[in-house]
DNA sequence: TCTGGGGTCCTAGGACCC
DNA sequence: TCTGGGGTCCTAGGACCC
């Protein structure tokens, strides 16, 4: 048996352990840049502000009814999420963490215990341990877990847990899910469903599969034989190394001259040359793109994206600031109000395979590898040192660009400033 | 006025190999 | 007139997830 546990509206959360007054109100999380709803408290959704929806268009509703309104703290959302998953990883070793809010368990030595006996044991650690509510559902297949902890979440009187058991059980939960709330379906599919008449997973649990296999295709069939108990998606305890690593903001601001764009990017190929420094791996291309807002009328608007390939697989700072330059000059166009540019690094390798070699152009190539190497080692050693941007590159910098973040909370758990201030 | 960021997988089609 | 069979790799685009 698998178990999703699954934190209650996360990063709302988050914000109510370090400040209980927010308890029983209706509070809302915003996107970077302040732009869209991206949690929600259960009396925010009852006021009826949809996920995704963008804060401006819900000013009066959120006036009215005096909603706490904060800016996006992804510090300090993602240690307390690694908190949650040290809490649920001493609990249940097999774990894999799924998103920053959800992790899979997999429950098969504990049925000694009773499953729901040990759901109910995490739930009560987590929240002691970290002030976070979590929802736990469990199933013979992660599909199934998945239904499981939405009933739970929807449900009080489940207390938290919910298990799908029997066949009369998991039937009767499916006939209540929607198809478009099972995980997998999406709006597109949703809507090709729909004219199939197929609505409840229910309905999607018997549908032929040879239609699904025609139009939904392989990933289709899967959520098919999962929701019939057939189990097609292990629990994955590695995360596999990443493929691609993105780093993209929209501005606070829209930028225009090609100076601006040009210290986004940088930001941006810095911090993606960081990235992939933390995970241990060169990229051997690099895409950049600029845009426009996507709100704009058809002829103001314009995106731009070029890809190329790395003289040579890297992860170093110059380097990849030196190739996202070049693509940038190549794409800008004049005349146009940028939104929002980013800097995708792809084809990664392992680091350690590229150690000495060579390209057929290189020259010197072994030893400036080994002088940047060390250049970069001593930069993030003194920002360790001193604060994370103590000494950068000098084409990085944000002043032009940079995103609002008008309610930000503080750091609470992950700098020295801001836990002084909360202990005063 | 104001609309997020970071990923994955799958498929089809084109180019190439022997 | 008639022209094989079995592959791989890459890319773009479309779907999905949180």
């Amino acid at each position: 048996m698998f178990a999703l546990v699954d934190c209650n509206n996360f990063y709302v959360s988050c914000e109510r352990v370090f400040n209980p007054s927010l308890t029983g109100k209706p509070v809302v999380v915003l996107s970077n840049n302040d732009g869209c709803f991206i949690a929600r408290s259960d009396e925010a959704k009852a006021l009826g502000l949809p996920m995704g929806g963008p804060a401006f268009k819900f000013r009066d509703i959120l006036k009215k009814h005096q909603v706490r309104i904060f800016s996006a703290n992804f510090p300090l959302y993602g240690d307390m999420s690694s908190r949650v998953m040290a809490t649920i990883g001493d609990l249940a070793p097999e774990i894999e963490i799924y998103s920053i809010d959800e992790a899979f368990i997999d429950l098969g030595g504990f049925s000694r215990f009773g499953l729901e006996h040990h759901a109910s044991r995490i739930r009560y650690t987590v929240r002691k341990h970290t002030g976070i509510p979590v929802s736990i559902g469990i199933g013979s297949t992660k599909t199934l877990a998945k239904a499981a902890s939405r009933m739970a979440k929807k449900n009080p009187g489940y207390e938290g847990v919910c298990m799908l058991s029997t066949q009369k059980e998991i039937s009767e939960a499916l006939a209540t899910l929607k198809v478009e709330d099972i995980w997998g379906i999406g709006r597109q599919w949703n809507r090709l469903l729909e004219t199939r008449n197929i609505r409840t997973a229910l309905d999607y649990s018997l549908a032929p599969a040879s239609w699904i296999r025609k139009n939904l295709h392989i990933p289709g069939i899967r959520i098919q034989e999962e929701l019939n108990g057939h189990s097609c998606l292990p629990l994955e305890q590695i995360r596999p190394p990443k493929q691609s690593i993105c780093t993209s903001r929209s501005f606070g601001r829209t930028v225009t001259s090609l100076d601006e764009l040009q210290q986004a990017v940088a930001t941006f190929a810095g911090k993606c040359s960081r990235k992939l420094r933390q995970e241990g791996s060169v990229a051997s291309m690099l895409t950049v793109f600029i845009c426009t807002s996507p709100f704009n009328e058809p002829h103001l608007k314009y995106r731009g994206t070029r890809t190329l390939a790395m003289l040579r697989p890297s992860q170093d700072t110059i380097s990849v600031i030196r190739a996202a330059e070049l693509a940038l000059a190549s794409i800008y166009r004049e005349g146009f109000e940028y939104k929002k540019a980013g800097v995708i690094v792809s084809g990664l390798t392992p680091a350690q395979s590229f150690g000495r070699e060579l390209t057929l152009f290189d020259t010197e190539a072994a030893a400036g590898n080994d002088r940047q190497k060390s250049l970069m080692e001593a930069m993030e050693h003194i920002n360790r040192r001193y604060g994370p941007a103590a000494v950068r590159i000098a084409a990085e910098n944000e002043n032009a660009w940079k995103p609002n973040q008008t309610m930000k909370s503080a750091h609470y758990t992950t700098g020295w400033n801001d836990i002084i201030t909360l202990g005063e």
